[in-house]
DNA sequence: GTCTATACTGAGATAGAC
DNA sequence: GTCTATCTCAGTATAGAC
């Protein structure tokens, strides 16, 4: 792996990790076991190797929700192994954090992969759930009105990052796991 | 109001905007109008003005919350009103972003209150929830389980910290009162 | 109680040698 | 491509005068 693929390796931990505000362009170079010159060689600043870093995390994102979303099975099944499946809770969620990032949120160009990212996966979650709903699993309506599935896909994704704030707040997964099961046992309800 | 109070107020609306880590001590003496000593003399440092600007917002956080739930009303409708309040939605939850800053999690003398305003919340709608059973408004069971109403009270303060991650993401309330909408939807479903 | 001066470290980046 | 030197400013705090 070259120093250039270190370096945006170890950006991505520590944004992780830290945040944006949080992490140094130092920190993210002794990481990666470069030096100052390196790092400016490959990157204009800290800035452009954070948006490498955070394109990095957000192609991952989506590729494992799909991952999990694409297997056979109702929506329901599929959304439950989507939320079961195992998770360093504790460490929250790459992307979902950097939207406490005062820097990454007052800037277009670091916001816009964040955006896009958890739009996009709110958008995968609404076609699983049409799906659903297109096969008579869900039912066409709670009570009356049309399913909104748009608003469904944004509660899912809700709970999960969420739930991040809430282990993390306790030191510990049991009330992420717990807001996860409360969500199914909503859902098992129709 | 006294220079101690101005800080403390500074203090809380910087660790809003811009959490711990992103909080200098001179940007909350300038917001505060005063200066290094005045601030150095009511204060032992920053973890400690930080502290006693977090234990202010904790209670405002809780109060605000109480006051929704208590109104009468069914226990439906009393989530409802709390979920549906007013917010500054973009701004996000002054309690859970500190959930994001990793000098807050790593030292447990400021992820306390953090922690206990965040528990004591969820235990709150817990107590909401366990009367709707109790009055038989909410079904002893969604399916045949037992209602679950921790998780469900664990479920209802993801969706919104969760939201608060959409809307700020998004630069939109939007996402937020979809996911509110479609928790409310589930909700009623029953 | 509040002010100014001072100290030390780290953040973020540039310059030029190799 | 990478290294070392250097620069400037901000973060966090202490000291002592008023």
């Amino acid at each position: 792996m070259g120093t250039r693929d270190q370096l945006v390796d170890s950006a991505r931990e520590l944004l992780w990790e830290r945040g944006y505000v949080g992490t140094s362009p130092k920190a993210i170079q002794q990481r990666a076991g470069a030096g100052q010159g390196s790092m400016y060689h490959h990157f204009a600043g800290k800035k452009d190797l954070a948006l490498a870093a955070v394109r990095r995390s957000a192609e991952e994102l989506l590729a494992a929700a799909d991952a999990q979303l694409r297997t056979p099975g109702t929506a329901v099944e599929r959304i439950t192994a989507y939320l079961r499946r195992e998770r360093e809770v504790l460490k929250g969620c790459p992307i979902g954090r950097l939207t406490q990032d005062p820097d990454i949120v007052a800037d277009p160009d670091l916001r816009a992969p964040v955006d896009e990212t958890l739009t996009r996966l709110r958008a995968r979650l609404a076609e699983v759930l049409d799906e659903g709903r297109d096969t008579g699993e869900l039912p066409t309506s709670p009570n009356t009105a049309a399913l909104d599935t748009a608003a469904l896909a944004a509660t899912i994704v809700a709970v999960l990052q969420g739930g991040y704030v809430l282990a993390r707040a306790a030191g510990s997964p049991e009330p992420f796991d717990q807001a996860v099961s409360g969500l199914l046992a909503l859902l098992a309800a129709h």
